[in-house]
DNA sequence: TGTATTTTATTTGTCGACAAGAAAAATACA
DNA sequence: TGTATTTTTCTTGTCGACAAATAAAATACA
């Protein structure tokens, strides 16, 4: 039976408690505090949050909209899977969004957008320098998802950002492998790219773009491939 | 009171209820049926399909995961706009996508993917004989969906589905305009397009893609943008 | 002991009712 | 007549309860 009500306020605002659900349960699903494959079950969660089944039920309903979550008809609901097999259709879309989005925004992005960029990278950088994997991976994705909105095309930024939450779960696996070894580079390359887009130079941005999607793309590949070899040695 | 219940039958399976609505309503905000803008009761759809409020809200939730319709909170909902202002970041999406999946079913097509498409492609076809508008877009839709299902790529697929959805409203003004000029080129143009993923020509695969995208884009920019003209200069 | 069938238990899907919030209507007041 | 305030109406958000569907357990039977 988990604690987690917040403070013992029974009183909440009217719309809100779905809100809440839905992002407490998101950022337990992308930080694999659920793991994937755990059930869900609503009168647990109806109770840890002491509201009625039905504002649960609509944030299930929403995280399941965007594959987070899968239902059993009649049956039960769990946190999806990860799709090792298809991993490389992850990794195309990933990568092809991540040009996509750096270059539009060095096309269209404004002044303000720099300041939330550049924030987010300083909040990256900290994480590194603190060791906090977990935050380095949350404001990772959200620098890039603040690159993308800074593109300004909310077709590619919504893919992106559902690329990016579960990229968030591949690269906690990844992250619990190489426990502590977290590599500066990608500090200087988030750099590198704010640069680009800061000078509207598109093409050295798409370029910037592809050269890291595919340094983390190839990193973790190496990992799984070789987890790979392991399983079938084994 | 509308009157569209199925045939007075009060029986119905128990998780079907919610698809039927979902189904249904898509498909009347596709066709127009239901105008951009204009409300959405529950009450009234509860009247209409003989059940509770809750699963029509969840029907309801799911479309506004997807965009198709809006809520605002404790207030109404209703239809989503179309977004004329920024038209182009669709047109940029879909050219996008149009490239990518079909460059992607050329490249891991199956042959039983083949006979799907085809299937679809004659639909078209017939529909433009009918000179049947509102098949038509929806038979187009579908037979792009079904190249995208055979690139195998279920993120590019989701997105891709998306904007031939809200293509289909777009479609369906611009053939209001130019009523009963149904062009017999993109028949061609399909075709051209199955050959060179029959072929697995991957570069002509793209480059068609492309050619077709690029040249729907234009003609409904020609459109609106005469339309934008019109509007200023009354 | 192993399999088929019935019974129980658990979880989901649906329902009707009620209360909160916001818009519209009605009233008061200048 | 025009503006501010109250009242009413209408829609949504939430609740507790019940029924259907499935899984698990128990029983019957060979």
């Amino acid at each position: 039976m988990t604690d987690t009500d917040s403070s013992s306020l029974p009183e909440r605002k009217r719309g809100s408690g779905v809100k809440m659900v839905y992002d407490l349960l998101r950022d337990e699903i992308l930080d694999l505090k659920l793991a994937p494959g755990s059930p869900i079950d609503e009168v647990q969660l109806a109770e840890r949050f002491k509201m009625s089944r039905t504002p649960i039920r609509e944030a299930l309903v929403r995280l399941a909209g965007e594959g987070l979550i899968e239902t059993l008809p009649n049956r039960s609901t769990m946190v999806s899977n990860i799709d090792f097999l298809n991993l490389h259709t992850f990794f195309d879309a990933l990568v092809l969004m991540y040009r996509v989005t750096t270059r539009l925004a060095a096309q269209a992005h404004r002044p303000e957008d720099l300041a939330v960029i550049r924030g987010f990278h300083e909040d990256y950088a900290a994480a590194l320098e603190a060791r906090d994997a977990l935050k380095m991976i949350a404001t990772n994705a959200a620098f890039h998802a603040a690159i993308a909105e800074a593109g300004r095309n909310p077709y590619f930024t919504s893919l992106f950002r559902r690329l990016l939450d579960e990229g968030r779960r591949i690269l906690q696996l990844y992250y619990q492998s190489y426990d502590e070894q977290f590599p500066r580079r990608f500090v200087d390359e988030h750099a590198a790219i704010i640069a680009a887009i800061a000078a509207r130079d598109i093409e050295e941005a798409d370029r910037l773009g592809k050269a890291h999607a595919e340094a983390i793309v190839a990193q973790v590949q190496k990992l799984f491939s070789r987890n790979d070899r392991l399983d079938i040695t084994l």
